[in-house]
DNA sequence: CTAATAGTGTCTATTAGACATTATTGT
DNA sequence: ACAATAATGTCTAATAGACACTATTAG
């Protein structure tokens, strides 16, 4: 396979004095990052318009080229990639699956590794409002836009990943601007699963997780006044025993 | 950042001829398994001692580099590292994290995609028994053996992910050599979760789920003989509502 | 007053835990 | 009969769904 194979060596320090990974098959890989918020009654995913080819002018995840030098971890590589494009850290961030394969790339063999991050809406705002190339999109309409590579699916796989956790967590929540009511985040899970909730319900979880502080503030805006909690930090972690009932 | 992106092509054609991918930063990237297995009622994985160097002599996960000609998926590379070494392909898969850091192998930045299976004692017994540089261990008793790179870790990775399924789903019947009585079902999960299960709350899931088919036949060793069950192949994507609660 | 939205009371249905009881085998 | 293991009966506790009801605001 590799000459290094061939040669014995009768020490882990003289067999790496004459390594040199030029020898060994070699990929090129990206980190891409699913950014997801919640905005105007709408679950939106942050995309890039690509400058360069392959596929010039299609709309793409954030992402690049894993970089040896720049990059200490896969995190560390998709949360620069975001901060590029957002000059914002996300809240929430988690490693969704890593594709690869001869056909997904025209550049040949390609590996992505594909994180998913929240962040509230109104915090990216004005610094994506100033530029031409970086859009928050509805998923809902993804499919009136060009979509580059395979992008659309590893969002569908990022979406369908906090869907999964619309049910059992309030990881959700990372993608409102603090402080929000309940009802702003039981909308988020509600379009996520795809499927009314019923309040009655969803506030008996917020009680029983203890995860939701409430700022003792209301928000008025039609009807009565709602109160406005804060997440606790700790709120990533939670999980429910029994989930919300899917379909 | 590359030549590439300061040169200008009027299309995608153009711009391919072009491309050279060694300009680009390039990455070693290996994929690993953990497969897991049930036998002599422990929690088995399978390890591989190293005939190389780096970390010559510890034991590893089975797995390799990724390789562009060989390999369509990443998923194909992993399932041929396990045949390699047991010559059975497992009867269930799952891609469990990609990892990537400097510090993780002397050779330099190193990305691995690790997934984990499942797959019967049995089946893989008289193939690894023959050889001695293959061995299943007791993922309790790990500690007693020099384990190469952060394979432990990733071991404990793939656990993990295994005893959130116990929870939930049947999946871990994918240890078991079928058919095979619900108490050893019953003990694998105990196993994962590292709690006892009630006999009968079992049993009403594996009722509720009808995902399990009682194959008429009987299995006898002391007391009052068992039934035998065998698992309906969509048992792997059955989920329940509710968990069994951990802890 | 009405409309609109937030939040509660309360009933039912489902299902996991606990644990006693019964069933079926070998010795 | 007894030991061992498998399987069932049955009570309780927790919690999600359904839906009616009350609360608080604007106009």
């Amino acid at each position: 396979m590799t000459r290094n194979r061939l040669v014995m060596f009768n020490s882990e320090k003289s067999f790496l004095s004459k390594y040199d990974a030029k020898e060994f098959p070699v990929m090129l890989v990206t980190v891409d990052t699913v950014l997801l918020t919640y905005h105007e009654d709408q679950l939106k995913v942050l995309l890039v318009k690509r400058a360069n080819y392959p596929e010039k002018g299609k709309w793409g995840l954030p992402g690049g080229f894993l970089n040896q030098q720049s990059d200490d971890s896969l995190e560390a590589a998709a949360i620069r990639s975001i901060q590029l494009k957002t000059s914002v850290k996300p809240g929430y961030m988690e490693q969704v699956a890593t594709v690869g394969s001869e056909q997904r790339d025209p550049r040949g063999w390609s590996v992505s590794v594909v994180y998913t991050a929240l962040m509230p809406h109104e915090q990216s705002a004005f610094h994506i409002e100033s530029v031409e190339d970086v859009r928050w999109v509805s998923v809902e309409t993804l499919s009136t836009l060009e979509i580059a590579f395979d992008h659309q699916e590893l969002i569908s796989l990022a979406v369908l990943r906090h869907k999964q956790k619309a049910l059992y967590s309030f990881v959700p929540v990372f993608a409102l601007t603090q402080p929000f009511t309940l009802t702003e985040l039981r909308r988020v899970h509600e379009l996520l699963i795809g499927k009314s909730i019923q309040r009655k319900s969803f506030i008996r979880r917020a009680e029983a997780s203890e995860m939701l502080v409430d700022t003792g503030k209301l928000r008025q805006e039609r009807g009565r006044p709602a109160t406005l909690y804060r997440a606790k930090p700790k709120i990533a972690d939670y999980r429910f025993v029994r989930n919300i009932e899917a379909d």
